[in-house]
DNA sequence: TTCAGCCTGTCG
DNA sequence: CGACAGGCTGAA
């Protein structure tokens, strides 16, 4: 579900409210979920402080006093913060994919899951770079510079979508915004990554950095089920030009929108616009 | 590099 | 009912 801007945007609500705080209790909702990624002794973090909140591609770090927890999204992961007032308004169906109450001292924290996909993990602050979780992570989508960049498409033989959508290589990219992104840099999706030429690789830099900046402007993109941790939907869904646009008219050149499937990924282009 | 698998929900 | 969904992993 949630990608670069939706995670960053999720961070900026976390962060207004959170930092500084101490953690009071934690309930657990769903203790299968806590089992299957393996977390034990959640306790520890109780009482410490929420010292900071960190980013990294889709990733989400909170830092504690000495501890961090690490957490990712999946397809359907979301925060809540809810404050005492709103706690009422809690609805059965929302409850029912709870999986953790952070309960701080002015708010508390749910972590939510509908499927499941979400990931957390628990490491000493000194430990957090050696998860591999993040050893492996490529460079964030924002802060990756464009020498950095170009070197993605050194050597590399691979498919442009599936290259740009592997967090190895670079991190933040998902689904949503590689179509998005391919569109606006007018690349086809079938590309092979070594045959781009050095225009093509600066245009995608640079239309890479604006998608993603406007996306969080907009509080990123709800489709189903995003929601920021204030509850509400992002706007950018808005802005598509090309995403779940089947069919549908190409805004810059008339031509009817395709849909077709790379290695399982739904995938929106214009034929005209993005021809090989 | 493909593909099932992990899960639940919605849409046609 | 099957197809599909903002992701990722591990096995063939």
């Amino acid at each position: 579900m949630p990608e670069l801007p939706e995670v960053e945007t999720i961070k900026k609500n976390l962060e207004s409210k959170l930092i500084g705080q101490k953690l009071k209790n934690i309930i657990v909702f769903n203790q299968d979920f806590i089992l299957k990624n393996k977390i034990k002794n959640l306790n520890t973090i109780v009482n410490t402080k929420l010292l900071s909140i960190k980013r990294k591609g889709k990733y989400l770090i909170f830092f504690f006093e000495k501890e961090t927890l690490l957490f990712h999204l999946g397809l359907t992961g979301s925060f809540n913060l809810f404050s005492n007032k709103d706690k009422e308004e809690i609805t059965e169906k929302e409850k029912k994919h709870f999986i953790l109450n952070f309960q701080f001292e002015t708010h508390e924290l749910v972590y939510s899951d509908i499927r499941k996909f979400g990931k957390i993990r628990k490491a000493r602050i000194e430990e957090i770079s050696t998860l591999k979780e993040l050893k492996n992570l490529g460079k964030d989508a924002l802060e990756i510079d464009f020498e950095e960049f170009k070197t993605i498409f050194l050597k590399r033989n691979r498919n442009i979508k599936n290259l740009l959508m592997d967090q190895k290589v670079i991190s933040g990219l998902g689904n949503i915004y590689v179509n998005e992104l391919l569109f606006r840099a007018q690349i086809s999706p079938f590309k092979n990554s070594k045959d781009l030429k050095e225009k093509e690789i600066k245009k995608l830099f640079f239309q890479m950095k604006k998608l993603l900046k406007e996306a969080i402007s907009f509080r990123g993109s709800s489709i189903k089920n995003y929601v920021d941790a204030q509850g509400k939907k992002g706007e950018f869904q808005n802005r598509f030009l090309v995403y779940g646009k089947k069919n549908m008219v190409c805004l810059k050149c008339g031509e009817s929108l395709r849909y077709q499937k790379i290695s399982q990924r739904g995938t929106f282009y214009c034929p005209n616009c993005q021809s090989i």
